[in-house]
DNA sequence: TGGGGTTAT
DNA sequence: ATAACCC
């Protein structure tokens, strides 16, 4: 097979104009333009080529579970699975099944309001994520398994960079298997497929292995959920609700301005959250359209040049943003909200609630935080819940009791956080918190140190003056050793 | 509004 | 340490 002669992507490879217009979905050439004149009609889709590096043209799938935690509820107890359920924090329901928001329950509704729409509503007590964040990891260890590149989005919500898997998949088949390729779910806005046009290809391709992630999360761990399969996150994740309980949508770089367009408002963007939406709102941008056309110029002026080129990319469905594999999190926390905490005493007893909590979570992990912080809430009539949080290194004798569970770690640990606590609520005067929450961060992998190297004479759990059980010299974690 | 998370400044 | 974003 002779390589294409005529004009088309695979001639600008790494012109910067080919990959903007791959993003922008109007890559698909003049009509008949490529492969046509081949005797085969379809065999020249092995020499449209994907520049090196393949940053130009991914392939991405976003996952996003059906009401995660109503679903996590079912499968623990049966008898739920017909009935309209809610999941209850405090005094919000969260998120229901598809029973419930059928007799009108919506996610983040007043249980008030929800039981009042929806008397039958049963409520399960959605407070204690313990279950949610395992069942959560199974399903992104799962997504792993197809490509290592998974970035998390919340506990519902996965991204995986499919381009590697897709390229390899295409490289099995022959011309006659590509002819007959077929897409698996919607295709969006019902576009017709163009099996000569190696972007539609690879994304049909990618629809099929987002399929077989459906499936293999139904039948390994009982999870529906949606997939939109585009070529980025941005895009993805729009097609992803297309079609909405346990459905999937791959969307054509053709359709693309269509998907963006029929966003009715600019917060809809994700990315664009509720401060940059409003100060938009101040410059006259509401819609997607306002923004693709307004001033570049004005808009870095207002709202830096980072953020305003981010966001005008995005109205335009651009998004060079890596799937960034997320690994282990960074971080672990517990927190509750409160009525009125304003003693010293009842914000001793919930910060040993939540630390109980969290060192059992730590322990599990594995690794080791080196950085401890505590969160309040004041209560303040109105203004927006902005938390204060202060923060300090976890003494390093601390740290090494961490994972035995043997020594008392509570006692320094809850000694630390009162004193973040007083340096950051006058105990003297009255006080009203509405929030208290614990975090451990700054999380370091367990000594791998090996012996003959620094790190092994300086890493007490390894040397021998710490075997003898006594506090070994230390010349690392010099700080903070008495607060 | 809950109980989490992330990155940028 | 805060502020923005995400779910």
């Amino acid at each position: 097979v002779e390589p294409e002669p005529e004009g088309g992507r695979d001639e600008e490879e790494d012109a910067a104009p080919a990959m903007e217009r791959a993003e922008e979905g109007v890559a698909g050439g003049s009509p008949g333009a490529r492969g046509l004149e081949e005797p085969g009609g379809l065999p020249c889709i092995h020499d449209q080529v994907v520049p090196a590096g393949s940053s130009s043209s991914r392939v991405i799938v976003h996952v996003d579970l059906d009401c995660f935690y109503a679903q996590v509820e079912m499968i623990s107890n049966p008898e739920l699975k017909d009935k309209p359920l809610g999941v209850q924090q405090k005094y919000l329901v969260v998120t229901c099944n598809y029973e419930a928001r059928k007799l009108g329950v919506k996610k983040l509704m007043n249980v008030r309001d929800a039981k009042e729409k929806c008397p039958q509503l049963v409520l399960i007590n959605g407070e204690d994520l313990t279950r949610y964040r395992e069942m959560s990891y199974k399903v992104t260890e799962l997504l792993e398994e197809f490509s290592p590149v998974v970035e998390r989005l919340g506990f519902d919500e996965n991204f995986v960079d499919l381009t590697e898997m897709v390229g390899k998949r295409l490289q099995q088949l022959q011309s006659d298997e590509i002819a007959a390729l077929t897409v698996s779910g919607h295709v969006y806005n019902n576009q017709a497929v163009n099996l000569r046009d190696l972007l539609h290809v690879r994304l049909l391709v990618g629809s099929q292995i987002a399929a077989e992630m459906r499936e293999a999360m139904y039948i390994q761990l009982g999870l529906t959920g949606c997939a939109g399969v585009a070529s980025n996150k941005l895009l993805a994740k729009l097609v992803s609700g297309v079609f909405k309980p346990n459905q999937q949508t791959v969307l054509l770089p053709e359709s693309s301005q269509d998907l963006i367009h029929s966003l009715n408002h600019i917060k809809e963007i994700p990315g664009i959250g509720y401060k940059t939406a409003k100060r938009l709102e101040a410059l006259g941008i509401s819609n997607v359209r306002d923004l693709q056309t307004f001033s570049s110029k004005i808009l870095e002026k207002e709202l830096g040049i980072s953020v305003a080129q981010r966001i005008q990319k995005l109205s335009l469905g651009e998004d060079h943003s890596p799937v960034t594999p997320s690994g282990p999190p960074q971080s672990f926390s517990e927190e509750d909200s409160l009525k009125k905490c304003s003693s010293e005493i009842e914000a001793k007893n919930k910060i040993e609630e939540l630390l109980a909590s969290l060192l059992n979570r730590v322990c599990q992990d594995g690794r080791k935080p080196h950085t401890v912080r505590l969160i309040i809430r004041r209560y303040s009539s109105e203004k927006h819940c902005s938390r204060e949080s202060r923060q300090c290194p976890i003494p390093s004798h601390v740290i090494q009791k961490l994972g035995t569970g043997n020594y008392d770690v509570m006692t320094p640990m809850v000694d630390i956080l009162m004193k973040l606590f007083r340096n950051m609520v006058n105990v003297k005067m009255p006080f009203h918190l509405t929030l208290l929450s614990v975090c451990f961060c700054n999380l370091k992998a367990l000594n791998t140190a090996k012996k003959g190297t620094i790190d092994y004479y300086l890493t007490p759990s390894l040397s021998t003056t710490s075997r003898s059980g006594k506090r070994s010299f230390k010349m690392k974690d010099t700080h903070m050793e008495d607060f």
